[in-house]
DNA sequence: TTCCTAAAACTGTGATCACAGTTTGCGGCC
DNA sequence: GGCCGCAAACTGTGATCACAGTTTTAGGAA
């Protein structure tokens, strides 16, 4: 399944607009362009060599998803800035949806999805052992979402995604000051786990146990920082 | 089908694609465009008396937000079609999401709020007696979230304005089979006099009753319906 | 130097056109 | 009469241009 490590992180849509989407959503998230900091259309364009009409697409879309703020004076583009208000927000929504997700995927794991959780969340350990954050972010990504997409409420696991657009630069800055350091890879074992038994209530547990971690060191990382 | 240009004064931002993007907004929340039913971007252009470009852009906007649905093989818009699914999903983001909103506006109240709900909720209360479903609607969105502004919670307040918009057209069915008949107005009052006593837990509990309630109406009409 | 002004560069927005793919509808064929 | 096929209309997408603000830069005057 999600084995495939793609080099072309982009997929094989044919739209411009959706492989331009997926270019900025991946700098955002790994924190290649740094929050509070101003993009244009124009200076996006010519860094993905297109025009600056699929990228104005992009944007828009961007832009309702939070993952870009626009100023209402100006107008101009901007990564939203981090704030700790922000982020107790933002852990607060995921503390919702995402356990609520794992355990309307519980009933339904089957051993396919337990042998791609198993695989994902190898790769991630290796690159947390590499201190390679890019790869450990990509792996902790896919692993939440495996679980989540096999629950089939399309419209949580939507809300989910939009939440990790926002929150990946926070989580940037945590292991861009912290490292890898603190592992939280005990709950993905206790998450499969559960899962292979198809535990409910244990399948939230394990998650809205990871996601407390996480979120703590985030916490205390922009607390810090600012 | 030209001649239906309507001047009507959409509201000041001065950003054509704003307007367009309230104008569809509000025809698919009111349930002037069926859920299920095709839209193109020249036909909404040519209705709203503005070049395909802005329409473009809300579009975009809309779609991001989960309003309008885009077909992956045509490509085509077309308006969301109801399902129970949806709409429990819809239904359980909202029960997370807008008591807590009511909780943290409640230690913020002051006597203007006060002031302004009772005002909303008297127009509410019109728009019922007179049977208009529109005004109905209308006011009922004003209600709920002139309270949820008060909290200054930027992040939950966009998610809790996606899920209205969402359910909107769950809304027009409903009211649109049972009519205006069973009123939450109640728990209105009880959310009033929760805010004026500054009682976090009592908004909290109102909110809650009254998207329960109207939840509940919502879930019988779609499953009778469908 | 420091300040102020004018021009150049850059910004998002909207309009218009071209293009490829899909749908629709009409006409003729069996 | 029923069905097939082709052309016209319509669809979203992308490119290019014009325009009005804003920001930045350059230059000249004190």
């Amino acid at each position: 399944m999600a084995e495939a490590k793609s080099r072309r992180p982009l997929a094989d849509s044919t739209a411009v607009h959706d492989q331009v989407y997926d270019a900025i959503r991946q700098a955002l998230i790994t924190g290649r362009i740094a929050p509070g900091v101003g993009v244009s259309l124009r200076s996006l364009a010519a860094e993905l060599g297109v025009s600056p009409m699929p990228v104005r697409d992009a944007v828009r879309r961007l832009v309702a998803e939070r993952a870009l703020a626009i100023n209402p004076a100006n107008k101009r583009l901007s990564v939203p800035s981090l704030s700790a208000d922000r982020l107790q927000q933002l852990s607060q929504a995921r503390l919702w949806i995402e356990p609520e997700l794992a355990a309307r995927a519980a009933p339904l794991a089957d051993e396919a999805l337990i042998k791609g959780l198993r695989a994902i969340d190898s790769r991630l350990d290796a690159a947390l052992a590499a201190g390679d954050v890019d790869g450990y972010m990509t792996a902790n990504h896919a692993f939440h979402f495996a679980i989540y997409e096999r629950s089939g409420a399309e419209v949580l696991l939507s809300m989910a995604g939009g939440l990790w657009l926002q929150i990946g630069p926070f989580m940037r800055v945590v292991f861009g000051r912290v490292g890898t350091g603190g592992l939280p890879a005990d709950y993905h074992a206790e998450a499969i786990a559960a899962l292979k038994a198809r535990d409910v209530e244990g399948a939230r547990r394990a998650i809205a146990a990871d996601l407390s971690e996480g979120m703590d060191k985030m916490r205390i990382a922009v607390e810090a920082g600012s």
